[in-house]
DNA sequence: GCAATAGTGTCTATTAGACAATATTTG
DNA sequence: CAAATATTGTCTAATAGACACTATTGC
């Protein structure tokens, strides 16, 4: 049998039935806090409680762009503002009975965006909200996407060790000191501002200067602050390491 | 509808058809080379081309147990042996056209073991075999999976920076020149002995000595080395960085 | 003026890496 | 003994981080 009849003699059907979804763990800074989004899920399984948005990948999509859809619908968001936003694959968690109704195997995603204006709610979803990362504890998610908001989490944190990636939660021209808040959030530890300052204009290819500064200082005083862009570098050399409190014991923890 | 209404009159079948497989990029070191597990395949498609070890995941199975069966089919490991082979995920590929025959997604996986007898040939392969690295460039891979192992291999000279899973290519005990041997190999790199001894010995918790020495030393002279085991560390602080000649200027790409 | 912030200078401890030296073992 | 290897010593450059200082701006 040849490649061709093969292909036409084939049943896709034989297979065992597994559906694969795509979810987004995104994330913004919104008043100084990290953010998540999620949504209250309208449906069962699981109705009412606070899920990642997500859904079931279309026949012709890549994964990320499955993602990105996703994102698209709970945030609204289109064009050059979308394309902002970073999106990356996270992990993909099977474990047989994560989904009471059938076997679905969920890729994840991670997503960094600058601050986005209200969530507001897709098809599948009664509420879309932003959601801060530090009122989480208390919250219990759907299905198992505590583990999977977890590992987003760890990942975002070092990401921004060895990436430039904290410059997609700013606008496209931003001080150091907003760059320096973005860590500072993120890794929810405050840095020193000199060094920090000095490090990242070390860093061949993190910032390039756009020649500019802010109209005005900051609001409670200081001077203006020189304006800088992403550079083209995709991997910080030397990395800007966590202080060493601030690291994880192990990795995340991927199923 | 309650949530016990709702899954009884759920119907699997309503959503669309996706298989979703495991492939593994399994790494070991013969002969002082890195080498890969590939089986030659019987079947269409790409029948004679070769290919990942993977299929299907069972209905009952988690993702990584899946890539260790599959693993443990092509090896002929079981038991402790198996055991031993560090298995962890690696990413997901779900391109619409990857498969010929249907939509699959497929959750690679990236096993480190140590150096292991021949493998012998499962139910969907004519040929299974270890294939050195350097090798492949020559060789095409069926469906995406060279690309799939350009980034296992990122992956792995990567994960040896800030992990202590080089010695999953070891046996139980090693010395320091053996391991220094694995990072030559994956790294394709020479490193000083001199500064990787002291380097290894002060990251805490990398290895931990056995107490006992070689019985000889090594073929083409030289005195006893001490023995170590792994130690407790599950990430590396301080890290072993590559040095920047290896660095890669992007990571890998993900699917 | 006062407080806050940007940006720079300086010093110290740690680490990476080059290079050297010594001891031990095989053939 | 010659060559190879393990292990330790020493020195230099790069980096992280503590701390200090000056300049500029909002209120």
């Amino acid at each position: 049998m040849n490649e061709q009849d093969f292909l036409a003699a084939y049943d896709p059907h034989a297979y065992p039935a597994v559906a694969v979804t795509v979810d987004v763990v995104a994330l913004t800074i919104r008043d100084g806090a990290l953010h998540l989004l999620l949504i209250r899920r309208g449906e069962q399984p699981h109705a009412g409680l606070w899920a990642l948005p997500g859904g079931f990948v279309r026949p012709d999509e890549d994964l990320v762009t499955a993602a990105r859809r996703e994102l698209a619908e709970e945030t609204g968001l289109a064009g050059e503002p979308l394309r902002r936003v970073h999106v990356e694959q996270l992990a993909s968690y099977g474990a047989p009975d994560r989904d009471p109704r059938m076997r679905i195997v969920s890729i994840a995603h991670l997503a960094f965006a600058p601050d986005l204006p209200d969530a507001t709610a897709g098809t599948d979803a009664d509420e879309a909200a932003w959601v801060a990362v530090a009122e989480l504890t208390n919250r219990q998610l759907a299905f198992d996407h505590g583990q999977i908001v977890a590992d987003g989490l760890e990942r975002a944190r070092s990401k921004l060790e060895y990436t430039p990636l904290a410059t997609r939660f700013l606008a496209p021209e931003f001080t150091i000191g907003e760059l320096r808040a973005v860590y500072e959030t993120v890794w929810g530890h405050q840095l020193h501002a000199g060094n920090f300052h000095r490090k990242v204009l070390s860093v061949p290819g993190f910032v390039e200067s756009t020649g500019a500064s802010t109209e005005r200082g900051g609001t409670r005083g200081g001077p203006r602050a020189r304006l800088y862009r992403a550079g083209d570098a995709r991997l910080l050399h030397p990395a800007l390491l966590r202080p060493a409190l601030l690291r994880p014991a192990r990795e995340e923890t991927v199923r």
